[in-house]
DNA sequence: CGTGAAGTTGAGTATGCTCAACGGTGGTGG
DNA sequence: CCACCACCGTTGAGCATACTCAACTTCACG
């Protein structure tokens, strides 16, 4: 049996409290929110942003603060406005499986029960917008486009989480690290942030609990990685992609 | 590198060719579906239904015939109204991935993009409901309510793909055997069919395919879970869960 | 029956895990 | 300011789980 990649006392532990929360200004936020073209918010424009603002709230979370666990009513959605937060399932004895990280412009907290089917824990200093469920939901009755949106971001979440079980399911420990790591690059691009090097918030604890593996198994792939030149450490958790066309081949056609 | 359990001259050679399809009689079909309480098309209503059942188109399935193959143009979405279907994706060498079975009353062809992320393929003799994606699409227009029905299967299915992430990267084959068995008993209980013993169509290959493990392993935890009076082995692929709390257990909290 | 696919069992092995030790680093408090 | 400590990452040795390869049995179907 794999062990979960998490010390017994663990970070939960330092829940500061509720996650600071306050009310937007008025003037409309959203309608400024430069990571707006990045999220399901981007249906919307003018007055619609508007009135999106006024069920917003703002939340900041420190690295290792929960934001919710799984289990928990699911009275609130999320959009990742900046930073990185995990999502992850957890199994009784501590089995930890990191079913994914967010970044900028990513939704977060879709349920169809009342109750959130995973904890949610940021990795880096993150911001997120907040909404109540029930006002969401009454927004979309207003904007169906709003809803579209939201049907687009699952359908998508949907073919990644496919995908994400190839990995787990029929990779080696070479090439999920290929795979993590050409994604990771390619979701950096896509916010606008550095593709090469590629910054890995994330411990190498979080990234075996994303893959299915160890911490050690990581830190090992990473070395061999390293050492036939095909990634280089950076200080700062950044890694360079040397050869990408190599990285491409051991992720193994995806 | 664990292979996949596919024979290298496989049914997907046997494509009959296009899935025979015929159009629905006009008296409305999908009122008297007797599966439409399972289905997104339960959202739907009297006139309401008369309408989608001029959209759609049956489909019939032979074991073993695609229904279609990942990267084709998704021009169609399904409802599975009887047998069994599985998805699956595949890497290059031909190690495969299911990603799920499909029942009756299970959606089928979600996809954000223009091609499908997953091929489909019939286990046991199955019947779909086919639509156009274009004409559900203004169908939802019309019908808002099918749009949110359809984000709540897509929220659901992605609550499951995480459990599944979570069996993939973290349990073990035994555990993985007794989550399959228990939710193949649940979903079978969902349906009105037997719960106990509960059928298996698929092969042994298909399940280890789907729990990320080879056939042989399949077959010896089977065997392991027989040997110790959890399970029995009965004619026709049926199991009997003679000891449900000791899977549970075994099954690791879900 | 005869045939081919599916399933089971066995022997040996490899990949990734476990347990352990050690080095680096950043934060904290004496 | 420095010493200490906790956490993170790396490396090593040994091991276990599940894989590979192979033979054989069972079953469904013609």
């Amino acid at each position: 049996m794999q062990q979960s990649n998490q010390s017994p006392f663990d970070v939960r532990n330092r829940r500061l409290m509720e996650a600071k929360s306050r009310p937007e200004p008025s003037t409309s936020p959203c309608a400024a929110c430069n990571v707006r073209h990045l999220t399901v918010c981007d249906a919307l424009e003018g007055a619609e942003l508007q009135q999106l603002a006024e069920i917003v709230q703002n939340v900041e979370l420190e690295p290792g603060q929960p934001l919710f666990d799984e289990g928990e009513r699911a009275d609130f959605v999320f959009n990742v406005t900046a930073g990185c937060v995990k999502v992850y399932k957890l199994l009784p004895d501590g089995r930890r499986q990191v079913t994914g990280f967010l970044f900028a412009g990513d939704f977060l907290g879709l349920a169809n029960q009342d109750f959130y089917a995973f904890s949610a824990e940021a990795v880096s200093p993150a911001t997120l917008c907040r909404f109540q469920r029930g006002k969401l939901e009454a927004a979309m009755e207003r904007f169906p486009q709003l809803e579209k949106r939201l049907l687009g971001v699952a359908s998508h979440e949907l073919a990644v989480a496919q995908e994400q079980m190839l990995l787990l399911g029929r990779k080696t420990a070479k090439e999920r690290l290929a795979s993590f790591l050409i994604k990771l690059s390619e979701s950096a691009e896509r916010r606008g942030q550095s593709k090469n090097p590629v910054r890995l918030p994330m411990t190498r604890a979080d990234i075996g609990d994303y893959l299915g593996l160890t911490t050690e198994t990581v830190s090992r792939v990473m070395t061999q990685l390293k050492g036939q030149g095909t990634i280089a450490l950076m200080p700062n958790g950044q890694v360079e992609l040397s050869d990408l066309e190599k990285l491409e081949d051991l992720a193994g056609g995806y």
